[in-house]
Formats: structure tokens, sequence, C-alpha cells
DNA sequence: ATAATTGTTGACTAACCGGTCAACTGAGAT
DNA sequence: ATCTCAGTTGACCGGTTAGTCAACAATTAT
């Protein structure tokens, strides 16, 4: 399951091959049929793995309990050191798994993969959501439509991922907290801040 | 060089083969080698190719003669135009190529892909930089840093396009220039639209 | 102990991959 | 007429791919 993960974010759903994965995970083929139809199967698993390994994390960020823009900026602070790890241990910026691989298996028939990547996608996104309606509810910000915000957000984030993946930059994500208040109208970002 | 297009946009790179290609165009793969040393130099054409189609119209679209806020409505616009145009033909939601190749390429070895694509981008990304500039300039917006706005807004296109493509929906973009406003903090949207 | 179940393996196939090459074609130059 | 040469072709090579399968090993149940 590591293996497939590594492979697949390193390189691309498409290119990576069923022998890489066996090579990589120190299985026979074999072996891996036994356990899996297909690639999809078994990259359907990894997806599920990896979101139930980020979901307690993000359950903490974006909890309740911290103010609404605080959880934002706790975000893009975590995600921007998870990436910087990430950086240090494969030599490059990898962005996140779901926008590469969900952009490129978009147009494929077995729509399964898509289906199970939108689904987490619309999990994070509803973090985000419901942080802008807390916040817009303590008048931080000029939201008057939360989920709409929350959509512009997102494409926001995802765009910074695709680009910092592309450029091979880490840079391009430190700009991700003054964008969100900028996008956001955030009221005073100096009181955040401080 | 149309085929390749269709393939690498519709699929993704890594999975187009060498075969696939000279099948779609009708041509045998001794004669594509007499033409081209590998996939990497016929994708490279082919994106020169595919840019150079385009700059006439980002030309005239971002044309200085066009108030800068009008400019970024209508590039939503072309933009929105191009998909649904393209969505028709192909059966799905594509974006933009650019994004798509450039994540799925950015970890090889070989960087002359990578290179040409952020090229490209950054010609883009300047056609936004100047028209917020006029924009800032003609007090219409609150941006005081251009660079750094146009940087911010292109990664919310980015993001706009990879979305639309995994979703595989178009009214995804309808939400672009709403965006694009609450981004750039335009001072009376209403006097845009009208 | 032994039977049943669960997992592992290497050898195999058939299709496909990128890439090469000598032979061929056709059009224009002399 | 025939020479030249850019362009085309089909056959071919070695390596890789996804996927299968019968035989084998390890664990568990009885």
């Amino acid at each position: 399951m590591k293996a497939v993960r590594e492979l697949i974010w390193k390189g691309s759903y498409g290119s990576t091959t069923i022998d890489q994965i066996c090579d990589k995970a120190g299985v026979k083929k074999g072996s891996f049929y036994y356990f899996f139809d297909s690639k999809v199967e078994l990259a359907l698993v990894g997806m599920e793995e990896d979101w139930s390994q980020h979901r307690p994390e993000l359950d903490a960020i974006f909890s309740p309990t911290v103010p609404p823009l605080e959880r934002l900026r706790k975000y893009c602070d975590y995600f921007y050191r998870f990436q910087a790890e990430i950086c240090k241990q494969y030599g490059c910026v990898l962005g996140c798994p779901l926008f590469s691989v969900g952009a490129e298996v978009s147009t494929q028939e077995d729509h399964r993969l898509q289906q199970k990547i939108q689904e987490i996608l619309e999990y994070k996104r509803r973090y985000l959501e419901t942080a802008i309606r807390d916040a817009q509810a303590a008048g931080l910000v000029s939201a008057p439509d939360p989920a709409a915000k929350s959509r512009i957000l997102f494409a926001y984030y995802q765009g910074l991922a695709t680009q910092a993946r592309i450029q091979n930059n880490l840079d391009v994500f430190k700009d991700a907290i003054n964008g969100t208040y900028e996008l956001l109208g955030v009221k005073n970002p100096a009181a955040v801040a401080a």
C-alpha cells in the first residue's frame, strides 16, 4: 500500500505499472492478483487509506473550538509543512495526489476512481465551508454565501498545489494565507495574524 | 499534430503511446521517427503550435485598448465558451492541457517539457498582471501588488480548470468572473457588469 | 497428526511497447 | 529518360506489459 501511494504520487497513475508496484513492495505479481483484481481496485484502497490517515489531523485543525480564521491559518501552515517534508523526502514538490491523479483519470471509462476522488475532495471542501460560515457569523469576513466562497477558496488551493508541483517550488504555498484573506475579504488581517 | 494534441489532452501524456498517435494520424511509426526523435519532441512542437494558435485571441482579449476589468470578463467568457465547445466535441470537460500535462510530467528527469509548459504559463500570467495593474491604476480594484495578485488569480483559474476536468462539469467555470471580482476586491462589481 | 484453508511463487502467454532498418515510392531536377 | 533525394513503409527486434495458473508453503482448525 505504501509502495503504490509513493509510485502514483511521485510518478503518475497511468505510467505506474503493476510490475513496478510489486517490485517496490517486494511481492510477486501472483500475490497481487490474489488480493486485487486490477490497478483500479488497489488505487481505490490506497486513496481510502490515505484519506483516513489525514482525516484526524484535519478534524483537529478544523475543530469548531478553534477560531474560524485560525483554522484556515493552521491549515495553510500544516499544508506547507507537510509539503516541505514530502519534498525533502522525495526530492521534489508533489502537491496533492487527489488533484494530479484526479485530473489524469477524469476521462477514463471506469468511473470508480473519479467518484472516490470527488467524494474525498468534497469532504475537504466542507471543512472550508464550515470555517467560512463560522467566520461570517462572527462578522470577521464578508461572505454572504459560504458555500460559494468555499468553492472559490478550494479552487484557489487546488491551483496553488498544482502550480507548486509544476514549478517544483514550495514558495508558491507561501502566498496561501494572504490569498485566503484577500479572497475572503478579511476585515482585519492584522488582528488575525496577531 | 492534431492527433497528438487530442490524445494527450483527452487521455494523458504518459499513457499516450506512439503507436496510438501514429494510428490516429494515419501514419506509420517509421515516418514518425523520420521527423521526431521521441515523444517529448513531438509534445514540445504540439505545445508550441497550440500556444501560437491561442496567442492572437488572447492578445485581442487583453488588448490595452479594452478597459482592464472587461478584459478579465471577456477572458472568463472566452474560456467558458471554448471549454463548452471542446466538451461538445469530445464528450467531456478537458480543462487546460498545460495544467494536466504539466502536473503529470513535473517529476520526470527530462525537463524540456516542464520548461516549455512553465514558459507558456508565465506568458499567460502576464496578461493577468498587466490587466490588474491597469485596473489598479484606474482605481477600480485594491491591488497594491499586481504581480502577487496575478499569481493568486492565476492559481484560482488553474484550480477551476482542474476542478472542472475532475468533476467533468462545466458549471464550475460559471463562478470564474465572480471569484475574480472578489479576489481583486473590485470596488463596484455592478458597474463593471453593466 | 492431518486436513483444510489461506497465501505465495515462478513460469508462462499473448499482446504491446519504443525503436531500427533496408527497401520502396514519387516528385522534381538535369 | 533517369538521377536524386525527401518521405514512406512493413517487417522486425528485444524488452515490457497485464493477466493466468498449477504447484507449493504456511497457517489454522479439527
